[in-house]
DNA sequence: TAACATT
């Protein structure tokens, strides 16, 4: 257990220091080291007045008060001579500090090397870090000392939060309207379809994860935004692992076709798909009929993988939140009209390219008659793309997309594997021709190996 | 136009 242990303010300026305070220098020498551990002695020769120091039993501001963005610093490659007492002049040269603690072995009660540093302001941190951080070597040390956020202030993911739910309407100022009062934003950005139209969230990043958790106790399910189908979500962005993990968990849905609790799209995804107009029924689950026509309207057999439904709750009780870039923001678009395809697939098309969904599984023939080549697929389609394409005809054993593996593109066709032909023989039916954009797609039985073998 | 499970 580390108890922490509150420095208080300096020494009143009526007091004359004992010592000089110590100047950062910009030469990475030691030189100017040597008068810190003098310090440090002295200090300790001068037992009972150290009370006098550190006014710990002075009246006084005796309880500092920190900003609300303060930031909690790391401080490594401390000489383990030196405590609290110690570290605090050399600190003190840039602000106020709130709070120094020397990291000590829980058990044995030993000096760790290292100290947590909370300046009463953020900018003391900053101007602490950018002086000290890898610019001094403490004597005795063999690495520069280390002043940085500390790992419990989040590497930005533990300040970014997700907010779900917004009206539709809502723009950035009025995103920052709201959050404004639980601390600093850093950033805030409302997600938007290429159109411009909101998608009923945003990400605001705040200075700090303090406030960021000041956010979600005192904004999620605080009210029902207008426009919206229920309460306000403000929880933490998803982190990158927790999006591969969504990612995969997408795939694997897609891939049991009837699995017992589909995975919900991603939340904006499925408060979009009230723009997308008319969605044919067939819920989850549901295989629709063929397409009376195909190439006009022939977007049948891409709706029944929309499932998300909006305003649905369940969406958050995953414990998972939607990201942009991620597979299930991208799936709504396929009930757009052609043309409106074209434009609101773009910009996924560069997530997919930027992270190339995982093969669900080994690419894998299916017997013969199964397998069908597909040409001329859009360019931003990946392997999930075409498993949702040719999932409503059968259990989709493989699908695979061929990406040039020199500049991660796609090559514009791939393989469907079924589990039999007459799976294969109705998407061939279904979907051959099948225009998206201004092209339509080829859609073929696989050539069989020994085809097109010399005698 | 033709392109068919890669490293």
């Amino acid at each position: 257990m580390v108890s922490p242990e509150r420095v208080s303010p300096a020494a009143p300026p009526s007091a004359p220091p004992l010592i000089p305070p110590l100047r950062p220098s910009a030469d990475n020498s030691h030189s100017d080291w040597p008068p810190l551990l003098h310090y440090a002695n002295r200090l300790r020769s001068l037992g009972g007045q150290l009370s006098d120091v550190t006014g710990g039993l002075r009246p006084g501001p005796a309880v500092p008060t920190k900003d609300h963005d303060a930031i909690k610093l790391f401080v490594g490659q401390i000489p383990r001579g030196l405590d609290e007492q110690d570290l605090k002049p050399l600190f003190e040269e840039f602000g106020r500090i709130y709070e120094l603690t020397v990291l000590k072995d829980r058990l044995t009660g030993l000096h760790k090397g290292c100290a947590f540093l909370t300046y009463c302001a953020r900018d003391s941190a900053l101007k602490a870090q950018s002086a000290l951080h890898e610019q001094k070597t403490l004597p005795g040390m063999n690495r520069p000392i280390q002043v940085k956020p500390a790992a419990s202030e989040g590497r930005g993911e533990d300040r970014k939060l997700f907010v779900g739910m917004l009206g539709k309407q809502q723009g950035e100022e009025d995103v920052r309207r709201l959050f404004q009062p639980f601390g600093h934003i850093e950033e805030c950005t409302v997600l938007r379809s290429p159109d411009g139209a909101s998608k009923g969230c945003a990400f605001v990043k705040f200075g700090s994860q303090g406030e960021a958790q000041a956010a979600i106790q005192g904004l999620h399910g605080s009210r029902t935004m207008a426009g919206a189908s229920s309460s306000l979500v403000v929880k933490l962005a998803d982190t990158d692992r927790e999006r591969a993990l969504r990612r995969m968990q997408q795939m694997a849905g897609q891939l049991g076709a009837f699995q017992p609790a589909p995975l919900p799209l991603g939340a904006c995804g499925a408060y979009t798909t009230a723009v997308a107009g008319s969605s044919p029924g067939g819920g989850p689950g549901t295989l629709p009929g063929l397409p009376a026509s195909i190439g006009v309207n022939g977007f049948g057999p891409l709706t029944p993988q929309t499932n998300g439904q909006p305003g649905s709750d369940s969406l958050y009780n995953n414990g998972l939140s939607p990201y942009p870039g991620s597979a299930p923001g991208s799936l709504p678009s396929l009930l757009l009209s052609p043309a409106a395809y074209q434009s609101t697939y773009a910009p996924v098309s560069t997530a997919f390219a930027q992270q190339p969904s995982a093969s669900p599984q080994q690419q894998r023939e299916g017997p013969e008659g199964c397998n069908l080549f597909i040409y001329h697929l859009p360019q931003e389609f990946g392997d999930a793309e075409l498993i949702q394409t040719f999932l409503p005809f059968g259990a989709v054993v493989s699908a695979k997309v061929f990406v040039d593996r020199a500049t991660n593109q796609s090559k514009c066709f791939g393989f469907v594997s079924f589990d039999n032909p007459t799976s294969a023989q109705t998407a061939i039916q279904a979907m051959n021709g099948f225009q998206i954009g201004m092209k339509r797609l080829k859609v073929q039985l696989k050539r069989p190996k020994d085809a097109n073998r010399p005698y």
